[in-house]
RNA sequence: GGCGACAUCGCCAAGUGGUAAGGCAAGGGUCUGCAAAAUCCUUAUCCCCGGUUCGAAUCCGGGUGUCGCCUCCA
C-alpha cells in the first residue's frame, strides 16, 4: 500500500521490514481528563490503518502509550490544573485519578469499535527503562547535567529538524526561543527534569525528578517493538518537538533509524475553527452520546474525512452521518429478505471489493473505498427492485458487506428477528393480522397497527416480498 | 518573525495534466392502497491574480484566508 511519510514529504510504498509483520506504534491519551472527539479522530486512523493491514493479512503489533506522567503541573489552557483539583477535590492520589481516566478511555475506544493495541504500557511503569536511556545518552556524552536536569545536547545531533523542517539556525532566528541559562543551548531539550515543586518524582542516580515529555515514546516504542519500527502515528501537534525529539534520543542511543514511516493526522475542527477549551467547543464521547448521537455514527463521521486533511466537526455532520448509516442499515434489512430470481454478481461483487481495496490501499483514501460501498448498494438496489435477486445472492452479498464492515466497523449485523422471547412470535402475529386486513383492504386497520407498532418503536416496511420490520 | 499543511456544489468530501466520484440536503418523476424504503433526473469549472502547456482543479509565481507547531507546555 501507498503511505504518506512525513519525513520524506511524499507518498511510499510500504513495505514494513519483516515480511508479513507490521510495527506500529501510536501517540496515547494523556490521562489527566476524558480526551475529546478530536483525540479519538487520530486513534480511529490508527484503527482504520490496523484494520486495513489485518485484511490485506498483516500481522499488526501496535503499542499504545498511556501517560500518566509530567505536564501534570497545570493547565496553561485554562489556568487549572485538573488532576491537581481532582485529587484534592477527591482526595485521592494523581495516579489514581489517572488510573480512572484511563478506564473511561478503554470503555471509549470499545464503544467505538476500536481494536486493542496489543500493549498499553503506562509511562510511569517505564520510569527505570527511561533512566537506562538518559544514562546511555550521557555515557555517550550526548547529554548533560545541569542544574539537577538532564538535556540532550542537540549540537551533537546535526539530523534535528529533518522531520518538521525546523533546523537549529531557524529555531535560533525564530524570535520565541527562551533562553534557559543552565541550557548550553537554547534549543536544547530535557531528558530529566529536576523541579521540587512537581507533583510526580523519582530517584535517578543524578537526583530526584521526573522525565522529559519526551522520553516515555522512545522507551516503550524500542522495549516493544525494537529499535526500528515500521509505522508511527501522532496528531500534527506532535509533530514539533515531541516527534523530532523522539528521533533526536532514538537515533543518538542506538544508532538505528526510529521509524521508518511517520504518519501525522490532522486535527478536528469545529464549526471551521479550531477546537479549544477556551472557546469551550471541545466535544467528549460523553457529551455526543448525551446529545442522543450514536457512536457508530460519531465512529462513521471521524473516519469518513481524510486524515491528512481537516475535518470540520458539525452536528448537521452527525446528523448527515447518521442518515448514511440508516441508508446501509436499510440495505442490509432488504438483502435479508429478498428471494427472488438468481443473478450473477461476480463482477460486480469484484469491481466493488477491487475499488475499496484499492482506495484505502492510496494512503487510506477513505471516501473512495465508502463510494465504492455505496455505489455497490445501488447497483444491488435496482437488482431488487427488479426482483433479481435471489437468496443466495443476499449471502453473497451480506458476506462482501462483512468483508467492508471489518475495515469500517458501522454496520449492524444483528438480525432483528433474533429478538429473544416472545415479542418476536407476537410481532409476527400482529404482522399476519395485518396482512390479511391488507388483503381484505381494510387499510385502517393495517395502518393502525403499522402506526401502534411505530410508537413502540417498531418500525414496518412493506416490500414485494412481504413486511419486514426493525426495532429502534 | 520562523517551520509545515490546506482552500473543490448549501453542508461533508474524492479527484495531482485531458474537459469534476460518493454521502447529506433541495427540486421534479417512478414504484407503493397509504407510509417507509428504493430508484431515475436536475444542481459546481474547482479562493483571487498572473504564468507554463495544444490542454490545469491538478504544474510554477504572487496574493488572500484557514489550520498545526516554534521546547518542557498540554
Amino acid at each position: 500500500m501507498l503511505l504518506y511519510n512525513s519525513l520524506t514529504k511524499r507518498k511510499e510504498e510500504f513495505i514494513p521490514l519483516q515480511k508479513g509483520k507490521v510495527t506500529m506504534y501510536n501517540c496515547g491519551p494523556t490521562v489527566y481528563g476524558q480526551p475529546s472527539i478530536g483525540n479519538y479522530r487520530s486513534f480511529l486512523v490508527a484503527d482504520l490503518l490496523k484494520r486495513y493491514l489485518q485484511y490485506q493479512g498483516y500481522q499488526v503489533n501496535q503499542v499504545m502509550n498511556i501517560t500518566d506522567v509530567g505536564h501534570l503541573e497545570n493547565d496553561s489552557d485554562t489556568g487549572e490544573d485538573k488532576l491537581e483539583k481532582k485529587a484534592r477535590q477527591e482526595k485521592k492520589e494523581p495516579l489514581e485519578i489517572a488510573r480512572l481516566y484511563e478506564e473511561s478511555f478503554h470503555r471509549d475506544i470499545k464503544k467505538l469499535n476500536i481494536i486493542p493495541a496489543e500493549v498499553y504500557p503506562r509511562a510511569t511503569e517505564h520510569i527505570q527503562d527511561m533512566i537506562d536511556l538518559v544514562q546511555l545518552l550521557l555515557d555517550k556524552g550526548i547529554a548533560y547535567e545541569a542544574g539537577g536536569s538532564i538535556y540532550f545536547d542537540l549540537t551533537r545531533f546535526p539530523e534535528y529538524g529533518k522531520l518538521s523542517g525546523n533546523t537549529l539556525e531557524d529555531l535560533i532566528a525564530g524570535k520565541r526561543v527562551e533562553i534557559k541559562k543552565e541550557k548550553r543551548n537554547p534549543f536544547d531539550f530535557a531528558l530529566w527534569i529536576h523541579n521540587p515543586d512537581h507533583l510526580m518524582q523519582w530517584e535517578a542516580p543524578w537526583g530526584k525528578g521526573y522525565p522529559g515529555w519526551h522520553l516515555e515514546c522512545s522507551v516503550m516504542s524500542i522495549k516493544y517493538l525494537g529499535e526500528t519500527i515500521d509505522i508511527h502515528t501522532g496528531g500534527e501537534d506532535n509533530k514539533f518537538p515531541h516527534h523530532e525529539c523522539e528521533i533526536a534520543q532514538s537515533e543518538a542511543a542506538t544508532g538505528k533509524q526510529f521509524v521508518r514511516f511517520w504518519l501525522h493526522i490532522k486535527h478536528l475542527l469545529v464549526n471551521g475553527g479550531k477546537m479549544s477549551k477556551s472557546l469551550g467547543n471541545t466535544y467528549t464521547i460523553a457529551d455526543i452520546e448525551a446529545k442522543g448521537f450514536s457512536l457508530r455514527a460519531l465512529r462513521y463521521f471521524l473516519i469518513s474525512g481524510h486524515y491528512r486533511q481537516n475535518l470540520n466537526f458539525t452536528f448537521d455532520a452527525l446528523e448527515a452521518a447518521e442518515k448514511a448509516l440508516a441508508k446501509i442499515q436499510n440495505f442490509l434489512e432488504l438483502i435479508r429478505k429478498s428471494d427472488n430470481q438468481h443473478a450473477d454478481l461476480n463482477e460486480l461483487i469484484e469491481q466493488a471489493k477491487e475499488k475499496f481495496r484499492d482506495s484505502l490501499g492510496d494512503d487510506l483514501n477513505i471516501s473512495g473505498a465508502l463510494a465504492a460501498v455505496f455505489d455497490f448498494m445501488r447497483k444491488i438496489n435496482t437488482l431488487i427492485s427488479d426482483g433479481k435477486i435471489s437468496r443466495k445472492n443476499s449471502e453473497e452479498i451480506i458476506t462482501l458487506m462483512r468483508k467492508f464492515d471489518s475495515i469500517l466497523a458501522v454496520m449492524d449485523f444483528t438480525e432483528e428477528r433474533e429478538t429473544k422471547g416472545v415479542e418476536t412470535e407476537l410481532i409476527q402475529l400482529l404482522l399476519s393480522y395485518r396482512s390479511e386486513f391488507k388483503a381484505s383492504k381494510n387499510w385502517q386497520m393495517a395502518d393502525r397497527i403499522r402506526d401502534d407498532l411505530k410508537k413502540m418503536g417498531i418500525h414496518l416496511k412493506d416490500t414485494p416480498d412481504g413486511t419486514i420490520w426493525s426495532i429502534e
